[in-house]
DNA sequence: CCTTGTAATGTAAGCGTTTACATTACTAAA
DNA sequence: TTTAGTAATGTAAACGCTTACATTACAAGG
């Protein structure tokens, strides 16, 4: 049975502030709808009664929770938590609260993930890079909810995003890294198989050796998954396939600090006897030893777009659009020009 | 005026399927109430329109929005993003979902927070620290909203609480530096008027000195806000104050990694000519360099317990109750006995 | 003084679930 | 065959808000 607890409810504030329940809503929605002389009636009833809206009611008859979802893989890399954190501080701003959920990188969770999110009521969500099932696409206009991409941003993607070229960026890096002259390279990348951006950074790299006339063959290619300790693992391995690399890049700080600490250990100097670049410039790299060589991509201002875009979409109907942010490329001590 | 947009709702689903709502209700809720064949019936209903439950009808109806809020200082402090992400990993498990607020360490911010989260719907909120306005309290003793704080446990804390007992933490390690010679202490805090942790890993420090017939005054005293920055602006404080301290304590890693790049451009070397501590065990910690001695909390572990006791209120009812977890100091390069 | 227009307020119909209670269908014991 | 008991289903009220439309109050123009 469901118990009538003391709750006061609009009513009681009507009844105690002698307007009608319409009254009450307005004063609370549209304040100068109504005159002042009632305004302060019901806002004396609203503190004394200690009156709080009921949400489900509220969400019922407007069908707005005013709550938007993100979908990330993780909030651990430090990345996204930035990124996480803007957005929810530019939503709060207008407005609104931010419902988070995480894949850990796993395409099925994330379809989950988006199915839980939108049953919860989202009025929209923040996704992470473009490529998904059409299906879930097709679910998400189905239903209503606006879906804005971020941490990728690629002219030809059909669906808006805020982000960044990330084969543009990569391909910048390598550019230079290659004029230093270094004609070996390794990347140890993060799955390209579920993961846009990871493909996209592969594929800046593979232009730029194009662009000089090196070999495909000459980038050494490894995959592995997110950590410190990952990195470490796969530096080893490509130090002991003996491919004569001289610079290593990093499909993100993480691993490159990871590779880092391998380094140390098989005695290797860096940059002089191998370059390590990294990928994001989180915190990290500044604090990493030698600090790390890397591009700096805009966190914040991802999600501080994001949530504008977001907000002006739900509140005004603007339509949301692609934002392409800058990166830059940051040296600091971990890349060096190959010995003569 | 409120547009009927196609969405099916339960009555689609019960008339397509030729049973009446509340079996509908009952095929969603509790199928075993149900005989195998309407259940089929409506789940072929259910899947040929499309159908998902009205979130906010649900809401209404049942008074629960499966939603649990978190409210912590900032994402960008990689101690709360990983407990963060075990907390939402774990609620997933049982069936909810996370909101989350951030307050960037301002308490009349988190109390908006509180109310906005609140308001929100949120089934029961995870807060940080047991320092706050009793008022705050009350309003979520009268909103009916239970509340588990994290990140701290104290065993002469009123409210449940899932951590560690941060004074106790510092306290050991403080013994520990305080016993291989160091006499002339410095403590880089985080600001202890807002920060029941700050406070408690001073007091921790203070426990230590005079356990061992030190003065008080022999700690010197910094306070500041937290970032890597912050720390190394401190670390130069603390050495042009010339108080002769051979070990700084820092209230955090962050600070503690800020503090070690400032020794470096001060050319002091670590540990030789000064020690330093850090507090939490973050990734920074060990890709630091010099790598940092620092104590091990269990993020991840807060997270998870703190997910399972709200769930089980939530869901069964039962009661919170304090859950003290261990931390465990972590040796690494930045402690050194004090040259005699 | 009547008309018209506008601002303020009131009335009441939804919104889409859940669930207490009523009803029906069926099984097994008498 | 009747009856009692149980399992399955149906009926309809309630949840607390928003808002279209109706009404009232009042001011200004004729």
């Amino acid at each position: 049975m469901r118990v009538k607890n003391g709750t006061p409810t609009l009513h009681d504030v009507a009844f105690a502030a002698n307007v009608s329940t319409a009254t009450v809503s307005r004063c609370l929605n549209f304040p100068d709808k109504v005159s002042a002389a009632t305004r302060q009636k019901v806002s004396a009833a609203i503190s004394e009664l200690g009156y709080l809206p009921n949400f489900g009611a509220k969400v019922m008859a407007t069908n707005r929770t005013n709550t938007i979802g993100a979908i990330i893989p993780t909030m651990e890399n430090a990345i996204f938590a930035r990124g996480l954190q803007a957005f929810q501080e530019e939503l709060l701003l207008h407005g609104f609260t931010l419902l988070v959920a995480s894949t850990s990188y796993r395409p099925e969770i994330e379809q989950e993930q988006i199915r839980a999110l939108v049953a919860r009521g989202a009025d929209a969500l923040l996704l992470i890079g473009h490529e998904r099932d059409p299906e879930i696409y097709r679910f998400l206009e189905n239903q209503g909810v606006a879906a804005l991409t971020a941490w990728a941003y690629n002219s030809q993607a059909e669906r808006p995003s805020v982000g960044f070229d990330n084969r543009a960026a990569m391909r910048e890096m390598a550019v230079k890294v290659i004029e230093m002259g270094h004609r070996k390279l390794a990347l140890i990348s993060a799955q390209r198989a579920t993961n846009d951006r990871a493909q996209a950074r592969h594929s800046g790299i593979l232009d730029a050796m194009a662009e000089n006339g090196l070999d495909p063959n000459d980038l050494y290619l490894l995959e592995t998954t997110y950590g410190i300790e990952e990195g470490a693992q796969a530096f080893k391995q490509v130090m002991a396939a003996n491919t004569g690399a001289t610079a290593v890049f990093c499909g993100n700080d993480v691993l490159a600090v990871g590779a880092l600490r391998s380094a140390r250990e098989l005695n290797l100097n860096v940059p002089k006897d191998v370059s390590i670049i990294g990928f994001d410039d989180i915190e990290l790299a500044q604090v990493a030893y030698p600090a790390l060589t890397t591009v700096h991509v805009p966190h914040r201002e991802m999600g501080v777009f994001a949530a504008k875009a977001l907000a002006n979409l739900i509140k005004e109907g603007t339509a949301l659009k692609s934002i392409p942010l800058k990166t830059k490329l940051v040296f600091r001590d971990t890349l060096a020009a190959v010995a003569p």
